[in-house]
DNA sequence: CTGTATGCAAAACCTTTGCATTGTT
DNA sequence: AACAATGCAAAGGTTTTGCATACAG
């Protein structure tokens, strides 16, 4: 079963108004072989390009998915937006390794019982991000084993 | 007691080491002044221009204490990168108006468990950050009664 | 004094946009 | 056929950088 990550995603496309095009389903394709955050020129440059694909599409693309909540923008703080493939929850809890980027996505939320508390003080379309950064084992070892 | 909150920052600035100059006197001046996350533009044109500074020193400056984590980046996910003043405790636990953009500062980490648990797993210099996102009563009430 | 910080101007950078053309439904 | 999406090229806006000068420690 190749690429059923994909084919949801498409499916989830179908089933909005916006129209299918070879371009997007590219895009799509490329996005999911992706295990961290990426960016237009990420995709771009990782055979998009060769594809005949407009950096103006992907950018176009991208905007237009994150705008429909279908990826999340990611901020690293460089300049560069980045975005990752939405979980099934709705919202984002992750943990993102500052050297290699992997990032995951966590279960459980420690934080609905607060956001209860402010919806009650009368904050309302409340939503929330809890993002852990940190290195991941595999980099933490390596910074060990380069002493 | 005028300005508790600037000298507390240029104290902080001195213990550094880094050259205390009129212009970061003046930077900080004013970044206590912001209410809600303020921009390097914002800076500038409220009165640092006058002054006399000029916006690459803001942006330089800007960066300079974000670096030292004497600031923390808000992304607004507008291309226009903001700061909070960092409060007390070292990491980030805010509840931000989309509309007003007025910022509070949670207190309170609920997460702390969670971040336990990562550490047991592997996880090394590990960091967070919690956001709440929402309409402040104020903002929220303006919208009912303008219908 | 020495090295860092600033001002000025230009460049770099990512991202967006206008418009004619192509393609989907 | 109608309207949305794309490619191409150019513009946009924020942020950075090079270099000579000024200044803090």
């Amino acid at each position: 079963m190749p690429n059923t990550k994909a084919s949801d995603f498409i499916h989830k496309l179908h089933q909005s108004q916006i129209k299918l095009t070879r371009q997007r389903k590219l895009i799509v394709e490329k996005m999911v072989l992706f295990k961290i955050p990426f960016g237009a020129e990420d995709l771009y440059l990782n055979g998009l390009k060769k594809s005949g694909l407009d950096l103006a599409t992907i950018y176009r693309t991208l905007n237009l998915f994150a705008e429909n909540n279908w990826i999340s923008r990611i901020d690293l703080n460089d300049g560069y937006s980045r975005y990752v493939m939405k979980p099934a929850s709705s919202h984002l809890h992750t943990l993102l390794c500052k050297a290699c980027h992997r990032i995951e996505h966590l279960s459980g939320c420690f934080v609905e019982k607060q956001q209860e508390e402010l919806r009650k003080k009368g904050f309302t379309s409340l939503s929330h991000k809890v993002e852990f950064v940190g290195l991941c084992p595999d980099c933490n070892q390596q910074e060990r084993t380069a002493l």
